[in-house]
RNA sequence: GGCCCCGUAGCUCAGCGGAUAGAGCGGCAGACUUCGAAUCUGCGUGCGGAGGUUCGACUCCUCCCGGGGCCA
């Protein structure tokens, strides 16, 4: 979904053509503002040669208002450029938005849940958590604003072995004791000894303080020790099969290498039935969408979550779960082991208080959720005062100081008869922001925001170098681009979680 | 042994079928009496390898090599 300024070009091309049209911003300036491959996606359709079909598009296109100019390149590229008044146009459509610009893209809206790192108490938030709250977070932020219904929920899992050991390990540590054989040790373990209360209810009560901190609010926390397992066993019956005198879920229905057992022959209900009474709970509070960020490690779960969805009479399709690849600490060159029963982590706290909140959320999206991350615990501060997200904060702070200066100035997006290379630069990446949501919404590729964030406080930069604003001949229609440009910055930011300031 | 993800510039990463593959960091050389220099300008023999599909492949398919993960 293009801004409008450029989807009624794509439309007034595309009668009788058979194929979509999309315009997209060539690499080469000599390429035109704007170009298309339409012709060459047609010529199969049509069984025509590209450089005949193209030839007449740009006969077409030179009557599509804000069209100044347009050229036929081989082997049937169609080039255009922009006249000022479609500049104009462009602009005043941001400005009439304000910040729902590139929002609300959703055909249909969605009631939808977004898990999220689910983190277990048996610790403090590390920066392996930190990424899953970065990353979802933000993909939940997109969704709601394409129109989405969101709620946030994390799953506390409080009981268990593990569980079990952890509060053994606190009280260990009341007595003056060593913690049990395969017990935590943490310098936390002995904070939470000095504290009164359940040591799981504390730790999620700092998981939640943390995840506020990291501008991470979640609507739901939901217990396992307050699933109604049983009557989740009892809606699957009729759907599942025994054998072995055990019950099993079908789960290679969907993909699955292999079927899962759901209660064992003594009778005792496994794993895989809390997740069952988890996701009735989910579809019973009235979510139509499931969304699951989840780690590279466990991918596994994706066809048994998908095949629980099934068996409770769902759509399979209505479970989505997304995978980020793990995060890697290194320490001088060295990998470095994470264990949180050793205490040996680094924590989102400590990262945070180490380079601040926007840095280590922009740092912890600012690549694709598909890659690996190596992050050199050494490196981090000395970094930090390098990201780029100052570069584009001080854009936006930049702005904000003009706009200051210019006190009872009318901003106006009527253009003048010529623009500079610079403006014409940055309209047309504002421009580009509706289409860049849409595809990160689509992908759930957040990370699409900061690249697009550089670029256009790139352009902004440039172009504020090389022309006044204030007291030029074109001061209210540079107020104006101005004023689209701090919004824009503001909205990627948001997108992400990162603050735009007035100031810095 | 089966499955998932990843190999792009010295480093960290964009690029998801288009034209001469980009950005940040690091390095070198320049630009502040002017709206904020946390800025700007210039400097780059890189897509792990081999086949295939296509008018066109970093992008899609197959195999191989290398790294990470899950299951057995």
């Amino acid at each position: 979904m293009p801004a409008e300024a450029i989807a009624r070009i794509e439309r007034g091309l595309e009668d009788g053509l058979g194929v979509q049209v999309t315009l997209e911003r060539p690499g080469q300036a000599e390429h035109g503002d704007y170009a298309t491959n339409a012709a060459l996606r047609a010529a199969p359709v049509k069984r025509r040669p590209p450089m005949e079909i193209a030839e007449e598009l740009r006969t077409a296109a030179t009557s599509v208002s804000g069209v100044a100019e347009a050229q036929v390149a081989p082997p049937g590229f169609l080039n255009l450029w922009m006249s000022p008044a479609w500049y104009g146009e462009a602009l005043a459509e941001i400005l009439g938005a304000g910040s729902e610009y590139g929002s609300g893209s959703a055909a249909v809206t969605e009631r939808t849940q977004v898990e999220l790192v689910s983190a277990n108490p048996t610790g403090p938030l590390t920066v392996a958590s930190a990424r899953n709250g970065a990353y979802g977070d933000s993909v939940g932020r997109l969704l709601e604003f394409a129109g989405h219904d969101v709620a946030r929920e994390h799953y506390v899992n409080d009981t268990g072995t593990q569980i079990d050991l952890f509060r053994e390990s606190v009280d260990a540590r009341k007595r003056g004791e060593e913690p049990p054989e395969g017990g935590y040790a943490g310098d936390y373990v002995a904070r939470l000894a000095d504290l009164e209360g359940d040591p799981v209810e504390l730790m999620v009560g700092e998981i939640r303080a943390t995840l506020e901190r990291f501008r991470v609010h979640v609507d739901d926390w939901v217990l396992e020790s307050m699933l109604d397992v049983d009557s989740a066993l009892a809606r699957l019956e009729g759907r599942t099969f025994e054998q072995d005198g055990a019950v099993w879920l079908r789960t290679t229905d969907f993909g699955d290498d292999k079927d899962r057992v759901l209660i064992r022959a003594d009778g005792r209900p496994t794993y895989l039935a809390r997740d069952a009474a988890h996701t009735l709970w989910k579809f019973e509070r009235g979510f139509e969408r499931l969304i699951y960020v989840l780690g590279a490690d466990h991918h596994g779960y994706i066809a048994r979550l998908k095949a629980l969805a099934a068996a409770f009479g769902h759509d399979p399709e209505a479970v989505e779960v997304l995978i980020y690849q793990l995060v890697h600490l290194t320490e001088g060159g060295a990998a470095r082991q994470m264990s949180k029963r050793r205490g040996d982590v680094v924590f989102l706290e400590e990262l945070i208080d180490e380079i601040g909140i926007d840095a280590a959320r922009w740092y912890l999206v600012r690549s694709s959720h598909e890659q690996p991350m190596d992050i050199d615990v050494d490196l981090a501060r000395e970094k930090s005062e390098k990201n780029p997200v100052y570069y584009v904060q001080y854009a936006h702070a930049r702005i904000a100081g003009i706009l200051r200066n210019a006190g009872d100035a009318r901003p106006l997006s009527e253009p003048p008869p010529e623009l500079e290379p610079e403006e014409r630069e940055l309209v047309k990446r504002l421009a580009e922001f509706p289409g860049v949501v849409a595809e990160a919404i689509e992908r759930r590729g957040p990370h699409a925001l900061p690249v697009y964030a550089i670029r256009l406080a790139d352009d902004f930069h440039r172009f504020y170098h090389r022309h006044r604003v204030l007291e030029s001949d074109t001061e209210p229609f540079r107020l104006a681009l101005c004023g689209a440009t701090r919004s824009v910055i503001a909205r990627a930011l948001d997108l992400i979680g990162v603050e735009a300031p007035e100031r810095m």
